[in-house]
DNA sequence: GCTGGACCCTCCCCCGGGGGGAGGGTGCAC
DNA sequence: GTGCACCCTCCCCCCGGGGGAGGGTCCAGC
């Protein structure tokens, strides 16, 4: 015998593609931890058995997926419920894939040469109470988050008058986390559930439309915005989107409008 | 005039999307500069003119393009070229979702209950001159490098005998780049381009095929590993693959055999 | 003119998931 | 017994940010 079943991290290393220092990490991390370490030297000594598990966690890191994830997935002794776990991920990876989608679609809009023209019209928004259901909402979330809210909000709301609409806090942009109000105007705003009857104040705003669907509507926030700045009137306030036609109207997405109102603090003639 | 249209960095940041010390970094990074800062006070004023280049930017990272990639974007004057340099992205992401692939599929196999059995078997593989290429590589320019390679090799041998193969130092694996010699056998090697002769040493192999595409060799190799662990033989010297099926043959990658040869370094009937 | 509050500045530490290298102890084959 | 590959711990670096401290500034209202 030339050498017991009993691997140094080196050869462990060779065995798994995992780097030396990798694999002391991930036993700090208490992710793998060597089948036995020498107390005087503190050599770690590793076995062939523990070659699946060094394996499972290499490709799960390739999926990027953190760390404490991966000690969950294999503290689950359960193949199957380990199972459940890892068919979690491509979900992940499908919305990841959506974002990049998104984003390229929208750099495509802003590499174009000649941006059309932005219409935007300056409109006062009297005082209305609406039904509405609000939250803290994560930018992550905010789409499952939408939906399950206009979900509720239409199950509540018996006559809604006129489109949908949402305020957006700044702060969601900023800092990715912030207070956002989906609304339904209704002439008696019910209370059900989430849904309650919100009175949204008065405000003047820089409303321009958005047409297609949602990837480069970045673009026409910084269009507005832009303009906004270009004709000198102070901002103030949650943005205000509403929307006209959207998916709850058309599949066709290319067919969808939606308003983007930018609260401006001075309109006049002047 | 409320406002001249310079912004604060506040102002700015509620404009674009982007958080204001995420903008900061920005301008030390050398990315997107306030257009003027002034001097008493270090306080940044950016202009409208600068929405645009921030979404650009804020697209880019959204896409994870590192910032002096994006910084090379945007310092690319021309729209055209500028447009190159972004389409060259999604290749990238492309090979992105090719690897994210590679890994689920590696980790179904994985987590397959019952693996089933592997065939070893020892084989004394005699020196040997070839036709080969070889050059030090980085592990995610790999498979590019090898397609050259290859093709190379097949250009320049006239009269092959037997499959192509490779050798792989594990420093490769281990972190990231290492030697890599791609060969082909045949009676009277060239030396053309990047072709020359090499004489392979003679070394002992513990040989198993693996089936079907690459995606998920590395679970094979661990399988080979902790065999070879198993069987009390010490391993010296890179691995060897040969490919008697590949996609050279066929299109079809699940008809594609891979042999691996662990080096061992005493074999005998004992 | 003064004051308060919102805004802005710089500076340092934190995160995850590693990599590089220093400085020193070990295992093993010759 | 000696050389050398191997192993250990510890600290700093990378990216692209986030949190917060501590202090200066702008401006609207009075």
């Amino acid at each position: 015998m030339h050498s017991a079943p009993v691997l140094a991290i080196g050869e462990f290393s060779r065995l798994t593609h995992l780097g030396v220092r990798t694999l002391r990490r991930y036993h700090d991390a208490g992710l793998l931890g060597p089948a036995c370490v020498d107390h005087a030297t503190g050599y770690r000594y590793y076995t062939a058995e523990q070659i699946p598990a060094a394996q499972v966690i290499h490709r799960l890191r390739e999926l990027d997926v953190p760390l404490p994830e991966v000690q969950r997935i294999l503290r689950s002794p359960d193949p199957a419920s380990r199972a459940a776990l890892v068919a979690d991920h491509p979900q992940r990876l499908e919305s990841e894939l959506e974002r990049t989608r998104a984003a390229v679609a929208s750099l495509r809009r802003l590499l174009q040469p000649e941006p059309p023209p932005l219409d935007v019209e300056l409109r006062a928004v009297p005082a209305a109470t609406v039904a509405a259901v609000e939250d803290d909402v994560a930018h992550d979330e905010l789409l499952a988050w939408y939906a399950g809210a206009m979900a509720e909000l239409d199950a509540a709301v018996e006559e809604p008058v006129g489109a949908p609409g949402t305020l957006c806090d700044n702060a969601l942009f900023e800092h990715g986390r912030g207070h956002v109000l989906v609304y339904r105007p209704t002439a008696r705003p019910p209370r059900r559930g989430r849904v309650h009857p919100v009175t949204l104040p008065a405000v003047e705003l820089a409303v321009t439309t958005h047409a297609g669907p949602h990837d480069d509507i970045d673009v026409t926030y910084g269009e507005l915005g832009a303009w906004v700045v270009a004709n000198a009137l102070a901002v103030a306030g949650p943005v205000r989107e509403r929307y006209p036609v959207g998916p709850r109207d058309t599949d066709d997405a290319s067919a969808w409008r939606t308003e983007i109102g930018w609260p401006v603090f001075h309109v006049g003639p002047g």
